[in-house]
DNA sequence: ATGCCTGCAAAGCTTTTGCAGATGC
DNA sequence: GCATCTGCAAAAGCTTTGCAGGCAT
């Protein structure tokens, strides 16, 4: 029950925390921005500041409980963390993002960072892609 | 001559936008913001506003003279185009920002879009590093 | 009871835009 | 000469912060 890894996290169990965390579980692949979850939640009736959102949005993102991710520039998008890293793809022309794992550009992201004398403490990267045309 | 390159963006040869390309281009590993820029060239002694900064620079982004990174969320930093691509690696601790290529990794990219159906037109990678520490 | 949380409004930052005057070609 | 360009100031868009009241524990 995510109320449990709310308290693990320091944090008190209070109506807005709960509503977002749960938005972001069941919208598992949305990477929705604070605006986005602010709106949801007041069209679903539920009372809610947009100040609280970015709020709580950053605690979530310090307890490890979502990642920030900034596809766009200018503007984060949230995701729930769960289990295992992913990186993503998005799509130019329909804004589609498509999450992908590959052992191999990982492995390689650590030896070109050993390569530099450096430890890799994470990365970001972000394909753009463009839907295959016919043939 | 870089005025050349101007005129060939359809740009004109103005001042601001030549001592804007000169800067990026004696400062080819800075990665500058805009702020960045406008201090620096007013230190200089050139008049220049903010705002004309910031039309310069995306003038000079779509006409592939520089190229933008989004390293830190909220801000924008400008680098110089100079022929080939190239990725990035940041150290956490200094700030570094240490240019790499790796043709494995870019095939490996391609690879993964075309398994999804898409053609890969361009990507972001930053890694993010800490020095290694003394064995 | 008390310290953490919330909503609201105001402020902060980076970036963009409107406009009148200036400049390149 | 005329369209493009510039600087300034105002505005916009996202995010953060101050504050007084409210809630979890």
């Amino acid at each position: 029950m995510s109320k449990q890894e709310l308290r693990d996290a320091g944090l008190k169990v209070t109506s807005p925390r709960v509503s977002i965390l749960h938005l972001l579980e069941q919208r598992k692949n949305a990477h929705m921005t604070a605006e986005d979850i602010y709106k949801t939640l007041l069209a679903a009736g539920d009372e809610i500041g947009l100040a609280t959102v970015y709020r709580v949005l950053s605690q979530f993102e310090e307890a490890g409980l979502v990642t920030r991710h900034n596809f766009e520039e200018g503007k984060s998008v949230f995701e729930r963390n769960r289990g295992g890293h992913h990186d993503h793809m998005v799509c130019l022309d329909t804004g589609k993002v498509i999450e992908f794992v590959n052992e191999d550009i990982e492995r390689l992201q650590h030896a070109v960072a050993e390569a530099q004398g450096y430890d890799l403490d994470g990365h970001s990267m972000v394909l753009f892609v463009r839907p295959k045309p016919k043939s």
